[in-house]
Order: structure tokens, then C-alpha cells, then sequence
RNA sequence: GCGGAUGGCUGGAUGGCCGCGGUCCCGGUGUAAUGCCGGGGACGAGGAAAGUCCGGACUCCCUGAGGCAACGGUGCCGGGUAACGCCCGGGCGGGGCAACCCGACGGAAAGCGCCACAGAGAACAGACCGCCCUUCGAGGUUCGCGCUGCGGACCUGCGAGGGGUAAGGGUGAAACGGUGGGGUAAGAGCCCACCGCAGAGGCGGCAACGUCUCUGGCAUGGCAAGCCCCACCGGGAGCAAUGCCGAAUAGGACCUCCGCGGGGCAUGUCCCCGGGGCCGCUUCAGCCCCAGGCAGGUCGGGUAGGCAGCUGGAGCCCGCCGGCAACGGCGGGCCGAGAGGAAUGGUCAUCCAGGGAAGAACGGCCGCAGGGCCGGACUUCCCGGACAGAAUCCGGCUUACAGGCCGUCCGCGCAA
């Protein structure tokens, strides 16, 4: 599992498939083939000023980390980006638990979105 | 005990599970280069890391040196410091009973400008009311005389004119010193005492300044946070600075190689023929252009990316010495984050502070009493960690901050 860096990455994981929960919103998308090693898993954090103060932010990324590295390991799909945006109050606050299965659920629409149309 | 002032420290603890960052060691693997994977060791946010407001270090750019001018900043004195707009000590002014706190605190006899409103008068001051003197008139009292009147003296809640006056009233942020006495028609530094002020001198202090004596009757209104003057300081941009290495692709330079256009049919290792320019004409030769590349190589710039800068420093701790202190000197010991979409954590449990609710032994007060009010060891449950996250590094300032701990001092009350 890898971590974003480029900015362009982002704003392509934002043009693709989206999916909001209670704790945060989740993007993401299936990289082409000829883009980076095809069975890596990526995933990036993003958490605006919207967020809150440098501390605020710091915890909210923390958090999503966190959640990312117990679920994408097992239900991540190789290939794909993930990016992974905080919402102001609620990221930092939330149950942690509420937050796992945040992302179970949004993990799961953004998979059957993209298959459904084809 | 109550109330207050001030200095310093601290900024939750322990454990389980799962993780992160650079670094060192071991093993494996790889790139143009940095690396990557596995295992292990120690280490890994703050007092403000914040605001980015001052001062530096360090880089690059500009500049021959100095001076002057402009612009910006600082502004009582002395000391500390690499430096500062910071710190320490002192002076002066203001507030407070006091401990203590606050202060853009140089210059207004260099010049310009401004001083609203109110008020009579506001910068070469000023007469509104009031007070005083005086002339005339009016009225009155009284005296005298030659007595339908005239004259003198005195008086006035009266009128008009002339003059004096800055004590009093009133206005204002401010009215050409203040208080008291003498003096005067009334007044006035007109005179005197004290205070203030100015000048000179003595003494104390490095100085800011303080103090004493003498002299002067008082000049020099305020604003410099309007311009200005004086003294001192200051070149600009910033670690995304700056230096180095450097793919792929495109483009550039050079070298080598191949090749260029038209036509024929027998389609080949074939044959025939070039045009334009240098050159006005002809021939030959040369060079250039029409006219290139899907090739190979070399080189330089440079993008992605990487490396350095990057953490050993005006460093931290302890002791001794000097200094009222800020701080300095000497000796010994220590190494304490270094990221780059950015690590230093996520989660759970228990505990210690703290807050709330319920119960409650017991104690105090009120009441004849039933009872009511207040405090409350202890028990149970719930809530529950302030402000805030390094980004080149230091010295400051400012701002934010739940709670806790330690010290010193002042006022009041009580006791001895």
C-alpha cells in the first residue's frame, strides 16, 4: 500500500467515483494500466482548513490513517486510488468503531458503482 | 484567618493490542541516482512549536572607498548582549494606605502650522457682569443767605459720559504663577513671607538627576502621536535562499552513415535525365539551396526525480568565582526530533487531579415540638482532560491557556 503525493492523483480520484458517510468522504477510482504498478493499493488523506486548526487536522488524518491501514489491506482492490477527506467536527470526534464501518460501507458503493454501468 | 501584590515551576500517570519517522547494527535485493524488504537496539513536539512583530547567524544579488541627501526606525541615564524596539539597575512623572504597577519619558528662546465649541477676551491677550474714582443730570437730607429762589456739604437698589482695575463672577482642556499678609479709591509681584519658576554657583552622582546658597518679581501657554530639529541605527531578497547530481520525452549543436527530384520497362545489385543560386552569356569545376532521415554516436542547457543545506548550537546540566541584578568567567559532564501530501500516533482499560447527581454517620444553628436550614468523613453512578503540532537555526516581544505546586512581600483582623 502506497501513499498519494501527486496532486494530479487526487483531483482524478475526485473526478471518479465518490461516496460520503457519516465521518468523512470517500474517493476513488481504478487507475489504467500503463499508470503506476497495477497491484498496488493507494491512498491519500485530505483534510482542509474547513477542518479545522493545524491540531484538529493532524488528529482527523491520524484517524483516517488508521482506519485505512485495518480495512484496505483485506478489501482494498489492487489497481485502485483511494483518497480519504475529513469533515470538520465529526473526523476527529466520531466513535472509532463508527468510523470503521464508515468505511466498510462506503468502500462497498464505490465498488458496485463501478461495475454496475458495464 | 480574610483580602491583595509579585516571582518561579508544571502542562496528566501506568499498562495491553495495532502502527509511524529518521538513525545505528545484521541479512537479502535493486536503481542513472536516492533506495527497497525482513529482524533487532536506543531515540522521536512546545511553553508558547502559534502570530510572523523586532534583532541576528547563514546564503545569493548589488556595491571602489568615504561623505552628503532622501527614506524608514529608535528616543530619560547607566549597564548587559552577537544584536535588538529585548533584559537588568537607576532617575523622573502618574496611580495605590501599602506590597507594587503603569509611562512613544530628547528638543516648543531654529522655523512653519494648529488651538474647535463656549467665552468679553486664546498667543503682539482681554473690560461682559462686578468693584472704584470722576463730571453732568435727577431725587433726597441738612446748613447758610439779600428766601415764588440761590449757593455749599453729604447721600442714593437712579440715568448718561470719561477713566482706573484682572482681586471676584461666568466660559473653557488651557485665562500672562499659587496661598496668606501688607498696600490701595478699587486693585495689581506694587511690596513681603512661603511654594513654584528662571539664571548663576557650590556639593553628591559615571550619568539621568538630586540638593543647598545667592540672584531675579516672573519672563518662556499647549500640541512634536502635524511638519520639523537633534542624536544614534539601517543596502535588497530570503532555506520555495543557495550549491551539486541528473533519467524518459521533446527540442539544440557537432560527427559518422544512408539518402535526396523526374522518367523508362525487361522490376533489377537495371538504364536515362536533374533544376535554381553564387554568375550578364557559354563550358567545366567548386560551394550552397530545392532536400532529408525511420539510423548510430558525442556534447551542453535543462524537466521529473535525487543529494547537500539540515541540525554540535551566541547549546543543555552541575559546581565554584565576580556582579545588587541582567549577565560574565573558569572547571567538569552530556548529545537531546530532523519530516518533506509532512513521523512523533490509533484504540481500549485502570488510576490521579477536577466537576455534577443521589445517599449518608456525625456536627452546628433555629424551634416547646413535629421539623427546617447549613456544613459534611464516607459510599455509588455519570461526565472528564486547557491552549495548542517542529518545517533552516538562534535571541526577544506579543497573543492563547483547564487545572495543580512552591516561594517572597503588603494591608486589615484576632491571639501571644
Amino acid at each position: 500500500m502506497a501513499t498519494l503525493t501527486k496532486r494530479a492523483d487526487f483531483l482524478a480520484a475526485a473526478r471518479a467515483g465518490r461516496a460520503g458517510t457519516p465521518g468523512f468522504l470517500l474517493q476513488a477510482r481504478k487507475r489504467r494500466p500503463d499508470e503506476a504498478d497495477p497491484t498496488m493499493v493507494r491512498v491519500g488523506f485530505t483534510c482542509s482548513k474547513k477542518v479545522g486548526n493545524a491540531v484538529a487536522r493532524n488528529r482527523a488524518k491520524r484517524r483516517l490513517r488508521a482506519i485505512a491501514r485495518e480495512v484496505l489491506p483485506a478489501l482494498g482492490q489492487p489497481g485502485w486510488d483511494y483518497v480519504l477527506i475529513g469533515k470538520s467536527g465529526v473526523t476527529a470526534e466520531r466513535p472509532f468503531v463508527a468510523l470503521h464501518d464508515d468505511l466498510l460501507q462506503a468502500l462497498a458503493r464505490v465498488h458496485a458503482a463501478r461495475r454496475g454501468p458495464q
